[in-house]
DNA sequence: ATGAAAGCGCTAACAT
DNA sequence: ATGTTAGCGCTTTCAT
């Protein structure tokens, strides 16, 4: 195959644990030896064999991050986050897609890429508790997002509860009365959404004249910005009339505000509305979009100090209980909802 | 560390080589045998150790992908389709960023993570040509963009000037007549945004009463929606008075839309706007944007399928002469250009 | 400061 | 159909 340590020890008239040292900058080794050997490593263009090394470690400096698909910016800009701070850590990314999809997220949860990764971080979707627990021990596992378990993993997840309050409450402050959520996934009450869902009923019920009905409700089918488009056209359609809507992500956001553009309905004049996620994409919308921001970067750094917690803190880490962290989040207002509060609730 | 072959074949009673059959589905195993090791398999939870393997094989079954970055939606986009097509024959995806760095570029050009991948995918910004002649030949290496070499490595990438210039004589059609690009890059002649800008400039060349002056020519630090959005500025300030924008890339363009509509100016009446990319961002701005359309899908494919073709196919594929792949693209028409062809050019 | 040799867990060639 | 064994390329005791 290619040129090994055993090649450039022959030619350099040493052994192979000294080039090993001079590879791997051992302090003590004569100069003349390192440049000996350096020599030939370079007249040879040799590289050291990283599977070998991982083999004999009984580590590989990789670390697996499987989310659903790169295609929604959200993921996007966190797996940007992941990549860059774990390269500085030296860690490098590998990335699967999981689509949503419940086999796939159990096979990466099991012990899936054995001893190929030192540990994993997953944003499920689907996945339930009990593919949790059937999990053999193997490298850690750090879970991310909305979905909550009870399983013996570090979670990081913004408090998602609060986070869809805050955002409710807003739209409520600007002295709507009929405030939409939109992004519901029917009969799924512990699944995604559930938390958001959550916060929106909180910050309803605190407020005495808000509407509260199902038909505020609608449900999509997936998170793209075409369900928000769809969703927001059935919500018109089925006469609910709202004046804001809280989405459950910023897709969704921009594509129910493209349906209202398209009917005349302005935004935020006669229907506020807050996303949630925060990407790049809002901010530059000709109506910019008012939204939740989870902080990506302490989402992505707390995940990976996780897992490397556990891999290079020692037994007592390894095994120490699992850990919910939660970063912040922050209420960025944009144009989607402008416009003063109201003096008196 | 973990349970191995050995202790496996231990407790069923069989050598290492029978386990190492029933694991890899050799057909010739009696049923009673293959029963009784899958047992023990899955009793001891068994895994195999895929490092080992790779080290042995010679092969990892890995593929790196190395872009400037994720957050910026075309190369998500990009990478979802690379991850998922690569799933489909099951190689994984090493996601690293180079952040457009010429270091960076250089380090994954020449054999970095050698034999840890089989294969490397690379869009580089900065790379020069030497840096790749440079280059120990390791791992098949496929150059992904608009940067062109002379250097032995297949390249995928549609053609730039044609897709430049089928986007600016759609301007031109329209009956504008002052045309400016947006986002070129100073002094910087081989590098991005070069071949568009050539198309751009054959384009007005074709068409008599079209201006081509370089003060229609607006540089940008980088890609990103803000570079739009202050370029656009700045060639209105400029006094350059477009009455239409064909921009380096779809970010670049929803920034500049976003400052138009700001100062009050019409898109596409007054300024008509044509990106590049067709990221899904631009199909649901509230102006949705015209754009180039390269074959994302046909891209990934012809990227993972070359890099495979040079693994799997033998010495000769192996040695083959390199290919320029050009996969297709196409115009798609949205609101930021709408509006009827003048009769008369 | 350097060398000799064991062994990480697996596959494959060879043997039975 | 199954067992034995060498060896992938490296790091790491243990010697010297």
């Amino acid at each position: 195959m290619g040129i090994s340590l055993k090649d450039v020890a022959a030619r350099a008239g040493v052994s192979v644990k000294t080039v090993s040292n001079v590879v791997n900058g051992y302090r003590h080794v004569t100069p003349a030896t390192r440049q000996r050997v350096q020599q030939v490593i370079d007249e040879l263009g040799y590289r050291p064999n990283l599977t070998a090394r991982h083999l004999r470690k009984g580590r590989t400096g990789i670390i697996a991050l499987a989310l659903p698909e790169l295609g929604n910016p959200y993921f996007a800009e966190l797996a940007d986050a992941v990549i860059s701070y774990a390269a500085g850590l030296d860690y490098i990314v590998l990335l699967d897609h999981t689509n949503g999809r419940r086999d796939q997220e159990v096979l990466f949860a099991q012990g899936f890429r054995a001893r190929l990764i030192d540990g994993l971080i997953l944003s499920p979707i689907e996945l339930e508790n009990e593919d949790l627990l059937a999990r053999g021990n193997d490298a850690p596992l750090v879970l991310l997002g909305e979905r909550e378990y009870e399983a013996p993993h570090d979670h990081i997840a913004i408090d998602n509860v609060a986070a869809a309050r805050t955002a409710t409450r807003h739209l409520l402050d600007l002295g709507r009365r009929r405030v939409a959520f939109l992004g519901a996934r029917h009969g799924r009450v512990r699944r995604v959404a559930h938390l958001r869902l959550r916060g929106w009923r909180a910050a309803i019920a605190e407020s005495p004249g808000a509407a509260d009905g199902d038909e505020l409700v609608a449900a999509t089918d997936g998170y793209t910005r075409g369900d928000g488009a769809q969703a927001m056209a059935r919500l018109l359609d089925s006469g609910a009339a709202p004046d804001a809507v809280f989405c459950y992500n910023d897709l969704i956001a921009v594509g129910a505000m493209r349906t209202l553009t398209e009917r005349g309905v302005r935004v935020p004049e006669d229907v506020a509305v807050v996303g949630f996620d925060d990407i790049d994409d809002g901010r530059y919308c000709s109506t910019s979009l008012t939204t939740i921001a989870p902080h990506k970067q302490a989402i992505a750094q707390a995940a990976v100090d996780a897992l490397l917690a556990r891999l290079d803190g020692g037994d007592e880490a390894a095994q120490a209980e699992p850990r919910h962290i939660r970063p912040g989040f922050a209420l960025i207002r944009r144009e989607s909802t402008l416009g003063r509060p109201l003096e008196s609730g």
